[in-house]
RNA sequence: GCCUCCGUAGCUCAGCUGGAUAGAGCAGCGGCCUUCUAAUCCGCUGGUCACAGGUUCGAAUCCUGUCGGGGGCGCCA
């Protein structure tokens, strides 16, 4: 029994005890029940605190709308126990046939386990990345990479039709000082003010001026314009490549100027000045967003005639939902968190819900450590912290691994000899090991021609350390749901850290062996143990598959 | 000045939208390898949940303020 069909159970218990009479709830109350895992044993498999929530409403007192529940919830057959404690708690105690089960629903539901439908129908866009093709992808783009596409995986998951996508821009003053540089050091002079340093420079300079060994030659404007358009194709190319490598692969890749070029920024201030949410003033066009809660107005056409970048945006948004997208996701670096205000009046004034047709994600910082020592970025002197540095530094599991393992909310130091170790003190490996280890068993299993049962006997997975292991796997499904729900992928890695640790113990039970020892012959209670490992290597495969790390079958 | 994120064990961090005695890993100390992968497991040590108020049966969690640290506040992109 899943912590989910628990509740369920409950909720009907208290539909039927409202139907008999024997509690009265104000009309349209429905009862939210929250079933958790009690930190002590004594307190049983699950506990709810149902009983505490509802007695004020229902004019009762807790305890005893405790014991009413208590005797209705003791007539299942899955329930083995429940007991009423301290100021109202129900503590549940699951039979272990009921529990047992769980090892052949996972295997049952195989890559689907732990998968849910609440957002099915919903068609949801996530931008992340984006990175301007200026350089190599800097460690907060990593960081966006490693969640955003891990996000996409969680929504996906929880029913919901996902586009991943890249906004980027090949004009523009950031894209004119890196064509400037490239075409500096070609020309074998010093880095331009304000432009790009760094070694990538070089290379792409030479690169560039392989395939074109006229372009540095040309009148400076022309020789500019030679440089960027080969620099940038060969830049974005290279991002594009590391992304791959990474494991992350964009459905679209979406160019800031074809908005401009097809008259969409037209199109998106046309519909908002037709909403009455633009004016005029010093000669400028403006977006009337402080009304809609923007510390202040924002311009999106200059006095001299040429687009603002919000403009950009506002045609971007208008363009997504015009797709058909019921939910715009935007990731951003913390230097961004300042957007938010006018982003989400943006979508008030085009007549959309902020936070509900469009949300933005914020990521904070991210350092890497070396020695103890942060490494810093500079981008005159061309010292980027990249994802090729951290990649070649502790490889993709791990990276993508460090990088979703923390809240969004969080600064995060990655220690590179702490993550580029082979030891325990690497969360990345203690999963994956488990997960190698339930093959390996497996495998072990097979050689001895045991098979997962088809007369699976649940009551025989009794052990408490079988309940431990089974509670732990069932309780994935709402891990999934609830990163989804709240965004936040990092729960995932946080489970199956914990859920490892579970397998282990039960591994290292000797009671619980799943293989027969020596010249013992195959029992039933081995065969439901493989039913159990067939379930965690399922769980453990599901939940690694989410992240975005590889799940291996030896180590 | 304003906005925003963070402050929990020596270190790095969780804490399931308010629950029972605040957790994990690492570090430190001490144990378990003839039997499924010891990259595992067991025990011990370690806390003023930054601080002060408030909300209530109950607060690390919600609200207000203070202090400390990170990041931001262009007719840049």
């Amino acid at each position: 029994m899943t912590p989910e069909a628990l509740a369920a159970l409950i909720a009907e218990v208290v539909a039927a005890l409202t139907g008999s009479g024997a509690l009265s709830l104000p009309d349209g109350l429905t009862p939210n029940v929250n079933v958790e895992r009690p930190r002590v044993k004594e307190h049983g498999d699950y506990a709810t605190n149902i009983a505490m929530q509802l007695a004020k409403p229902a004019g009762t007192n807790p305890r005893a709308l405790a014991e009413l529940i208590k005797g209705q919830l003791e007539q299942n057959a899955g329930i083995a126990k429940v007991d009423v404690a301290g100021p109202g708690f129900l503590n549940i105690t699951v039979a272990s046939a009921a529990q047992g089960q769980v090892a052949a629903d996972i295997v049952a539901a195989g890559a689907q386990y732990g998968s849910n439908e609440t957002l099915k129908g919903m068609k949801i866009n996530v931008e992340f990345v984006s990175a301007n093709p200026t350089g190599p992808l800097h460690l907060g783009g990593t960081r966006w990479a490693a969640v955003g596409d891990a996000l996409a995986r969680v929504l996906q998951f929880s029913g919901a039709e996902v586009t991943r996508e890249y906004y980027f821009n090949d004009h523009g003053a950031q894209i004119d000082r890196f064509a400037k540089s490239l075409l500096a050091s070609a020309r074998g002079e010093a880095v331009p003010e304000d432009g790009y340093g760094g070694q990538y420079i070089h290379d792409i300079a030479a690169a560039v001026t392989a395939q074109h060994p006229d372009a540095k030659d040309l009148p400076t404007d022309e020789a500019i314009e030679a440089y960027r358009e080969a620099g940038v194709t060969m830049m974005f190319g290279e991002i594009k490549a590391d992304l791959n490598a990474f494991g992350v692969d964009f459905d679209v890749y979406f160019h800031e100027n074809s908005l401009h070029e097809s008259g969409a920024v037209d199109r998106a201030i046309e519909r908002l000045t037709s909403m009455g949410n633009t004016f005029e003033k010093d000669g400028a066009l403006w977006l009337a967003t402080e009304k809609y809660g923007d510390d202040k107005d924002r311009v999106i056409v200059r006095s001299d005639g040429t687009p603002a970048y919000i403009s950009g945006d506002l045609a971007y948004y208008l363009d997504k939902r015009e797709r058909g997208f019921d939910l715009c996701f935007i990731l951003l670096g913390a230097d961004h968190h300042g957007y938010i205000g006018r982003m989400m009046a943006m979508c008030e004034a085009f007549g959309d819900k902020p936070h509900e047709n469009l949300e933005i994600l914020i990521g904070q910082m991210v350092n890497l450590l070396r020695d103890g020592t942060p490494l810093r970025m500079s981008k005159r002197a061309g010292t980027v912290v990249s994802m090729d540095d951290l990649v070649d530094a502790i490889g993709v599991d791990a990276a993508r691994y460090a990088l979703t393992r923390y809240t969004n909310d969080t600064n995060i130091d990655i220690d590179l000899d702490q993550w580029a170790k082979a030891s325990n003190d690497n969360p990345v490996f203690y999963v994956q090991y488990a997960h190698a280890r339930t093959c390996r068993m497996m495998a072990n299993a097979a050689d001895l021609g045991m098979a997962i049962p088809t007369d699976f006997d649940p009551s025989l997975l009794s052990h408490e350390r079988d309940g431990e292991l089974l509670r732990a796997l069932a309780e994935f499904p709402g891990v999934v749901a609830s990163a989804a729900e709240l965004r936040e992928p990092h729960r995932i890695a946080r489970y199956l850290e914990a859920s490892a640790s579970v397998f282990n113990k039960w591994y290292d039970t000797r009671e619980c062996r799943m293989l027969p020892q020596g010249d013992e012959p195959v029992t039933a209670a081995n065969l439901a143990r493989l039913m159990l490992v067939a379930a965690t290597r399922i769980t453990f495969h599901n939940g690694l598959g989410l992240l975005g790390v590889t799940a291996p079958e030896r180590m």
